[in-house]
DNA sequence: TTGTAATTTTGTAACGATTTCAAAATTGAA
DNA sequence: TTCAATTTTGAAATCGTTACAAAATTACAA
């Protein structure tokens, strides 16, 4: 049995065959798709796939905790099959967005003392590395 | 002229009724309304206040920089008038939505060094401090 | 293997937030 | 006061998402 079937199952998910290929999307393309772009994917491979069995499956991956989902667009989920903790950048330029990695220990927070965090979300917006360089040079 | 028209004009925005009352309710209110809270309060003042309204002059006051949008919720947008670098962090009990003070400076990232940073936003979800004391109590 | 129940997938309709757009109302300048 | 420019309004359209029931698939007992 594949790793990926053994990890849905070992996360309570019956590893059905959509199933198993829209996580094998997340995780090997890494990126934090939204929901359009899993289903108009997908489609070329399983032509029956239906839009709702996306947002089905997507919800129950979240629910049991190895989907996270990215709120840094105004008005469309995208999600991430990586649930460690870390960042987001979304170039204002080109629009990708990327991972980073940050120190949550070294998160100096005040005002909300005790509270208890259960998710970090932290998301940056800006020029990218790539896009700075081009913008520079295009006079 | 008062303190908030003044505010508009200096920002870009003529100050008609309908924009102050709006910009005046974020202030006032700091609640991190929706479109639909925003307009179902004014209403009650402004009959005649149609909802296009509302989101034509928050996307202007988001344009001109005078007030930032709040992803914390998956499907609706909020709005802020303290546009001052802090985060939100939501109660996953009661809702609410709190602000927070963080050390923006102290917060160590990698893999983009390069990269402009034009926005932060930091969301924080869990449980607020009443809920969690109220939960543990109701055995 | 067959029959049946349970689960999963599908497609359509409905929903809610947001945008588009043109007409009506208001404002400002001549 | 007049006319052009701006702002507001409300209806219709759009887009992402959810609800729901039928169809397909799977699991399992007989």
């Amino acid at each position: 049995m594949k790793t990926i079937e053994k990890y849905l199952i070992n996360s309570g998910i019956k590893p059905s065959y959509q199933r198993i290929r829209i996580l094998s999307y997340l995780m090997d393309k890494k990126n934090h798709p939204t929901v359009e772009m899993i289903h108009k994917e997908l489609l070329h491979d399983i032509p029956t796939l239906s839009k709702t069995t996306v947002y089905n499956t997507l919800k129950q991956f979240v629910e049991k905790g190895i989907t996270q989902i990215i709120n840094i667009e105004d008005h469309k989920t995208r999600y991430d099959a990586d649930i460690s903790t870390h960042g987001h950048f979304k170039c204002l330029n080109c629009n990708k967005i990327y991972d980073f990695r940050f120190d949550n220990k070294s998160l100096e927070i005040s005002d909300i003392e005790d509270f208890d965090f259960l998710q970090t979300h932290l998301y940056i917006k800006g020029i990218c590395k790539k896009c700075k360089y081009l913008l520079n040079n295009k006079n």
